[in-house]
DNA sequence: TAGTGGTCTAGACCACTCT
DNA sequence: GAGTGGTCTAGACCACTAC
């Protein structure tokens, strides 16, 4: 019919006739070609529309079978991690970074029991704060697992942001992590100025290179700082 | 050169140039046409790497500027938001869903004093509990917007889940969404069977379609479920 | 084995924006 | 104005998998 429609308007359509419940959820989609024959373009035009659609986890598709609406409500959500440096002077606040400890040695039993460490490995221990306008805004751990980054232990951490550094010696790690509520440690209250026991949201981040772990991040956040997303 | 380079074998080529920081941050990139001549393939395979590439945060394009590596470290993170029910049914454990209260009337003050309701409007309130294994496993509040979607007053939330219904309704609606560590209120912490006060991960979520906020979710998460991600 | 999505090509035109 | 990325086309071949 119209041979004006971009990907997006494609796009755009589907979405209107899976609202519209002229395609139901769970359903059977039409073929890219008939589709693409249907609304007068180009496969590859269809194509790209249904691959974002996926992506968005609108859709489902699978060679042979085909595309099928998402039988179930299911959202991808993005969130754009941004170090401390950035989310602080995006707020336009003057960043500051402290290291406060430097330790090298065993990893501490929490993670060898999770199997993010062996034993028998050695860990570059960093402890640092993040200032937003001299007030601490986030605390951080960090086990850089030797074995697998020998080299970190000659780096300077009072100097460099361990983020930054691990950002440059191995950038686009595999990444996952957990967030979760915690009562406040009580050290860990001192340096954010804050009561111990208080609820606060701490991150685990696990960086990996193929199936090695590099290194644990635990992040500590004060209150002010919260988690958001679009979907 | 290599004839055979899929537009995956581009992006781990792009990246490696950047991790053996031959190409370092910051720095500008040549262009598509360029890239396509030196590695022999075509110009939309190259344009596919680097489109992905600026999907995962790893380089900035723009018109006639080009594309350059992203100045400072910076991660996109992809969640997958599942409904209650599948994620319960995804660890193994049964699934049930209990509607405890359902008011019409007037929003709540805090919802009025953020912008998200006029207090003019009405709002349809329904508080329900999500169990795994006849285990409460998450208290929802939820304050649909009945000026936006008057068609929720005549649905029966003790039989549909008032998130599946939302979607059916409205699905694939701009969402944003704020994840908070709170001390865990008296009276969901009766419903969670948890003591009040311990930290709990909160969420709350604001479902739009234009400009208009349809809906508010209050989510209070047992501590069983850790929100979890990968970059 | 046949049909579907996944990818690639060579070429074209357009939109944006830097200079 | 010129150079970049953004998109579209018409066609081709391949990879997967339901049948």
């Amino acid at each position: 019919m119209n041979s004006n429609m971009g990907y997006m308007e494609i796009r755009d359509m589907v979405l209107d006739r899976i609202k519209s419940k002229q395609w139901r959820l769970g359903q059977l989609l039409p073929s890219e070609i008939d589709l693409a024959e249907e609304l007068g373009c180009a496969r590859a035009t269809v194509n790209k529309a249904m691959a974002l659609l996926a992506d968005e986890g609108v859709i489902e598709r699978k060679r042979k079978a085909g595309s099928r609406v998402c039988p179930f409500p299911k959202k991808i959500s993005k969130v754009e991690l941004k170090p401390p440096r950035q989310v602080v002077e995006s707020s336009g606040a003057r960043y500051r970074y402290e290291q406060i400890t430097r330790t090298f040695g065993e990893p501490p039993e929490w993670l060898v029991e999770k199997g993010m460490m062996q034993a028998s490995e050695q860990a570059l221990f960093i402890e640092s704060l993040h200032y937003a306008n001299d007030k601490p805004f986030q605390h951080e751990e960090i086990w850089i697992n030797a074995s697998h980054l020998p080299h970190a232990v000659d780096q300077d951490f009072s100097v460099i942001v361990p983020g930054d550094w691990l950002y440059m010696e191995v950038p686009f790690y595999k990444g996952h992590y957990q967030l979760m509520a915690k009562p406040l440690d009580e050290t860990i209250a001192c340096y954010l100025a804050l009561k111990a026991g208080v609820p606060i949201l701490q991150q685990v981040f696990q960086l990996s290179h193929r199936n090695d772990i590099l290194a644990i991040f635990r992040i500590t956040n004060h209150p002010v700082y919260q988690f958001e997303g679009y979907v």
